[in-house]
RNA sequence: GCCGGAGUGGCGGAAUGGUAGACGCGGCGGACUCAAAAUCCGUUGACUUUGCGGUCGUGUGGGUUCAAGUCCCACCUCCGGCACCA
């Protein structure tokens, strides 16, 4: 065993020397850390292989877009997190997958290179280059051979490839969908890039337009994914948002007879039970019947109508509020319970998508069709009831609980539940009805109008618009072929899309320089004439221009890794069937519901063709909890709050930094930044490298501080086995403490310390380590066991109470029994104090606890 | 409105129903220094007492219990998400 060398007071004091001797000494994290991270990267100290003789555990962190700004303290507090967790479970004999990689598609860099005409790839390698540096300064144990990035061909060709499953299965689609395009621009907006009908960027105005767009059957699997959800160990919050998105709804469909012969019209309610109550009928502006309903002296008020909310966007029908408008069709129709003639309007407040796109309205029992009802002065007729007797005054709300029937021929009376029952067997028997489920769920639209994003491996044949003939004519060249396809007598048919073959993936992006909007609605992918156009057994043929959007990536990336060089197969069967499921997870919860989600539906589908061995893709999910700035507001770049981690480490190192993120507070909380609690993590660590400057000695430590140790041992593995990281340190810290009194260190806590140190602070560990002499590298130490008989006291101080009032302690032996416990407190001066001239009505003693003394009078 | 989470010193936070405030930041006092920084030692919930001690104290109001930050009921505030889904 070498000793510490710094025992070096015996060093001959020149008047310089001391203070040179010190800053030697002192805890030089910049040398220290630059020299593990080289020495873990060039050992692969954490490259992970399948050992089936430990039990596996795979650990996941939400991999980065890699921005142009590079890092924030936001990402490493989980990225620490899990680091820890993983050299622990390393320690303690797991095998541990933590791998790490790059969501490298989007948007930004498309726009950057509108702006500068760089190539998005370019700019997306220079901020990977860029992040990688970041990530790997904090020093985390990640395998870095499986490095993924969704903008490599080797990755989107997997990407391409379970698109071409799902378009198999019949879960890929295209359909005409309406958009928010923006002449002005030239280019389609998201939903968020819209602003009172206009463009968020320049204030432009925007209209909805329907365009032909790829989209997943995402609803086919609404009952899998909801019922899934029971399973998982998400926090409930999460689970809450699944289940509401998802947003299962029980009821019945019913036709109602329309006057005029005009056949029948079909809602949905969760409430068939209230149909005597309907009083009128609304059905949503973009209905297909609408246009034949509507009686000829009433086109011209609906059409204006229908037209206004055309114009709106999804967001500014939502955003206009509970504010009802509405247009009477002119048309009747006919309640099939009780014959009731009720007249049809067409609302906004009722959704084209959801349902029939037609309700049945009942405004006594229902939020919606009251305040509708009341704009328009429809009656109100009440069928429901707590008690089954009608209300003794006119409504001034609805009621919408659970109740009796009345007004409801010979349902009166009946239970909500029973009459819901009864009435959808009812209508069923007559056939113009039926249960029905539906879901708030809608199916994912799936193609984006952008250059940035993985093609999607579809093509379609290119025909004469007059007789259909495909394009057989050999000898020309593609932009000739452009050339025909824009006049009007060849078109693409995208009725009829074609799959690329397996063995073609991957379709790779076309290189170019153009990535300016096209100004028409086409994506710019459309230009690049010679990728977009080919000839294949004399006929020509079309790609899809369309791009997958920023989910298709991550739905799947922790598959990739499990296998990341497999050029045969996603991953290798051996390899899915060892690591999955992700047993841990640790993300922000801004992507509770769309990235969770979606990649939750792909997995099941890749479950169901058998890829996977598992039905849910992330068995455990921890959210952590957003880092605020110093102010306690977000973090942005206009409040000017923003920390850059760059900074923190220069200064102050990088086990000093995840320390401090650590500390903070727990992993799952939102809190504030104090760069101020970074000098007590770094005075943590010069004061625990200044304990290893002490003398070391072989000897057994005493017995207070042999006991401190096995308890921080103790609590510090399990507080990180249950990431309760802010704890852990805590106790380390307090260790520490204790330490600092000793004027000899222990090697038996030296070493000890060390090794419960190294997940939190590794490259101080290593150090440290070494130090002691030992062989690196610590993260492959054992994790430390302990004696539980030296993790209580044998000395305890026990407190009683008169009446619950504190009044007194006892420090007794630990093993003290309960009379002798009894007897001493109540000899206690200052509790005699409180019992004096009193009553003892009980004493109760918890042996090692405490004594509660009840006094009456 | 609905769903989820949280309210504890000056601040971040800690507490299997059993001594509230561990640990850290900040503050105060002291040592070292010509001085400052750094470092080290002590102290630090409020009020009160020379001291021992006492009173109050975990968002508010009730309740259960020998004992409540913790359990129950009602409410208030803040944060996150959803929001005309019939």
């Amino acid at each position: 065993m070498t000793a510490c060398q710094g025992t070096a007071m015996s060093n001959p004091a020149s008047p310089i020397a001391p203070q040179a001797d010190d800053e030697a000494r002192k805890h030089d994290f910049a040398r220290i850390e630059a020299k593990w991270q080289r020495f873990w990267v060039e050992n692969k100290t954490f490259a992970t292989h399948i050992d089936h003789n430990k039990p596996k555990t795979y650990v996941l962190d939400m991999f980065p877009y890699p921005s142009g700004a590079g890092l924030h303290v936001g990402h490493p507090e989980g990225y620490t997190a899990t680091d820890i967790y993983c050299r622990f479970l390393r320690m303690r004999g797991h095998n541990v997958l933590h791998p790490m990689g790059w969501d490298a598609f989007g948007l930004p860099a498309e726009q950057y290179a509108i702006q500068t005409g760089t190539h998005p790839a370019v700019t997306t390698q220079k901020n990977i280059a860029t992040f990688r540096r970041q990530i790997q300064a904090l020093g985390f144990s990640y395998d870095w051979d499986r490095e993924v990035d969704t903008t490599d061909p080797t990755y989107y060709k997997w990407t391409q490839w379970i698109f071409l499953q799902l378009f198999k299965k019949g879960l890929a689609y295209q359909a005409e969908i309406p958009v928010n395009w923006c002449p002005a621009l030239g280019t389609v907006l998201a939903n968020e890039e819209v602003q009172d009908g206009k463009s968020e960027r320049g204030g432009h105005p925007v209209v909805r337009m329907p365009m032909r767009q790829w989209m997943l059957k995402i609803t086919a699997y609404a009952e899998e994914l909801l019922s899934g959800v029971d399973t998982l160990d998400w926090p409930e919050g999460i689970k809450a948002m699944q289940r509401n998105w998802i947003g299962r709804s029980e009821g019945a469909e019913v036709d109602f007879a329309v006057e005029g012969e005009l056949g029948t019209l079909r809602v949905f309610t969760t409430r068939p039970d209230t149909l005597y109550g309907a009083t009128y009928m609304v059905i949503a502006p973009e209905h297909a019947l609408l246009d034949r309903l509507v009686t000829p002296d009433r086109h011209a008020q609906v059409d204006a109508y229908v037209e206004a909310a055309r114009r709106k966007s999804e967001r500014d029908r939502q955003d206009a509020g509970k504010e009802k408008t509405g247009v009477f069709t002119g048309r009747y129709a006919v309640n099939p319970v009780n014959s009731a003639k009720i007249p049809i309007w067409v609302a906004d407040y009722v959704l084209g998508g959801y349902g029939t796109g037609a309700i049945m309205a009942v405004p006594a029992h229902d939020e919606r069709d009251f305040a509708f009802a009341k704009a328009f002065d429809l009656p109100i007729i009440p069928v429901l009831s707590p008690d089954g007797e009608p209300f003794a005054a006119e409504l001034t709300e609805p009621f919408t609980d659970d109740g009796l029937a009345l007004n409801s021929g010979p349902y009166s009376g009946m239970t909500t539940q029973e009459f819901k029952r009864r009435i959808t067997a009812e209508l069923a028997d007559r056939g113009i009805g039926e249960r029905r489920v539906n879901y708030k769920l809608r199916d994912w639209v799936f193609s984006r109008q952008r250059y940035w994003g993985e093609p999607i491996p579809i093509y379609y044949p290119i025909v004469s618009v007059l007789d259909g003939t495909p394009l057989s004519e050999s000898g020309l060249s593609p932009s000739q072929v452009a050339d025909m396809v824009h006049t009007d007598s060849w078109r693409v048919m995208y009725g009829t899309p074609l799959p690329v073959h397996e063995s073609e993936l991957p379709l790779k992006l076309p290189v170019t320089d153009d990535f300016q909007p096209t100004g028409n609605s086409e994506p710019p992918l459309s230009k690049c004439h010679d990728w977009l156009y080919f000839e294949r057994d004399g006929r020509w043929f079309a790609r899809e221009t369309n791009t997958m959007p920023q989910w298709a990536g991550s739905c799947w990336y922790y598959l990739r890794y499990l296998d990341p060089h497999n050029d045969q197969t996603l991953a290798s069967p051996e390899a899915v069937k060892h690591w999955l499921p992700v047993d841990l997870y640790v993300g922000g919860a801004e992507h509770a519901v769309l990235h969770l989600l979606y990649s939750r539906f792909w997995h099941k589908v890749l479950f169901d063709l058998g890829v996977v061995p598992t039905n849910e893709p992330f068995q455990r999910l921890v959210n952590q909890g957003m880092i605020l700035g110093e102010d306690g507001e977000k973090m942005s770049k206009s409040r000017g709050n923003v920390v850059n981690p760059d900074d923190m480490l220069r200064e102050f190192g990088a086990d000093a930094f995840r320390l401090y993120e650590m500390f903070m507070g727990p992993l799952e909380a939102t809190k504030p930044w104090a760069t101020n609690g970074l000098y007590g993590t770094r005075r943590f660590l010069s004061r625990l490298w200044a304990l290893y400057d002490k003398p070391l000695a072989a000897t057994a430590p005493d017995d207070k501080i042999r006991r401190a140790l096995h308890k921080t041992i103790a609590k510090v593995g399990d507080d990180t086995a249950n990431l309760r990281f802010n704890t852990a340190i805590a106790a380390m810290m307090g260790l520490l403490n204790d330490c600092t009194k000793l004027d000899v260190l222990p090697i038996e806590v030296a070493e000890n310390f060390a090794v419960i140190l190294a997940p939190y602070a590794p490259h101080i560990a290593e150090e440290l380590w070494e130090k002691l002499g030992h062989e690196p590298s610590i993260g492959l130490v054992p994790w430390p066991s302990y004696d539980p008989a030296l993790c209580v006291d044998d000395t305890i101080e026990i407190p009683v109470q008169v009446n619950g009032k504190l009044r007194g302690r006892l420090v007794v032996p630990a093993d003290t029994p309960q009379d002798v416990l009894q007897n001493m407190a109540l000899a206690d001066s200052n509790v005699q104090k409180f019992t004096e001239g009193k009553r003892i009505a009980k004493v109760i003693v918890v042996p090692g606890k405490m004594v509660s003394v009840v006094v009456v009078g």
